[in-house]
DNA sequence: GGCTTGTATTGACAGATGTCGATGCAGCGG
DNA sequence: CCGCTGCATCGACATCTGTCAATACAAGCC
């Protein structure tokens, strides 16, 4: 029942956050836009079908997976676009939308963060 | 007939919208708490962080790293505990915080899901 | 030119979110 | 017992965000 081995710090030092602030050590600030774009379940499911499609798919074929409206869909490309999730391109009436390059190896670069000890 | 147009919409069928709206395709939903969680600067920052000690932090620990005030760190951690982005423990006076099992790979399996053709 | 369709932008609104100060609560030590 | 320290919760506030209706813009067609 007594655990003998007290993981790290002894809380024997009446102050246990002794560590005088580091220097902000990681990159992962440029992270936050791109999890801030797919946190909306709107948005990654947006993704999900440009994804299952493997192609593009033009607004208004986006649209008619959703009961929002169109104003509301084009907000959301939007915001994936400026997160360089999605990229668009105009071909007559219609704009196409895909996947943007990069997508995943930006998510594979964040893992590496997260996995490497130091 | 047309088909299940629920709302007020009604798709005038014309050129190149004919997709008959498929079946929300993807598991991407669960995804989407996740990354709502890590779309915060101050939240990646914490997970930077744990994930640099590669160890356990207690509260004011990671507060010393912030310019913000303890209850706002506590807001934080509550949101990525609720993620299941850290764990928490309890131990004496301190509660320590770590990444949580299985946010790696939860990540892969988001990524195995964009990778995926179909 | 006008008309029609597809998409983007604007303005407004309710609801969510980040932050703070004040307070509560749990453990420890006197 | 009491006080102290570390952390969580509450209440309030300003800001951000998702949504809509209305409108503007772009490109093709009559």
């Amino acid at each position: 029942m007594v655990k003998s081995a007290e993981r790290r710090r002894e809380p024997r030092a009446k102050a246990c956050c002794s560590a005088p602030r580091r220097p902000r050590s990681r990159a992962t600030k440029p992270f936050a836009a791109l999890f801030r774009a797919l946190g909306d379940e709107t948005r990654l499911e947006i993704v999900g079908l440009l994804a299952a499609e493997g192609a593009e798919l033009c607004v208004c074929d986006i649209e008619s997976h959703f009961d929002l409206g169109q104003p509301t869909i084009s907000h959301h490309l939007r915001i994936l676009r400026e997160a360089r999730v999605v990229a668009s391109e105009r071909r007559g009436t219609w704009v196409y939308y895909a996947l943007a390059d990069g997508v995943l190896e930006r998510l594979v670069t964040f893992q590496a963060l997260l996995r490497r000890p130091s």
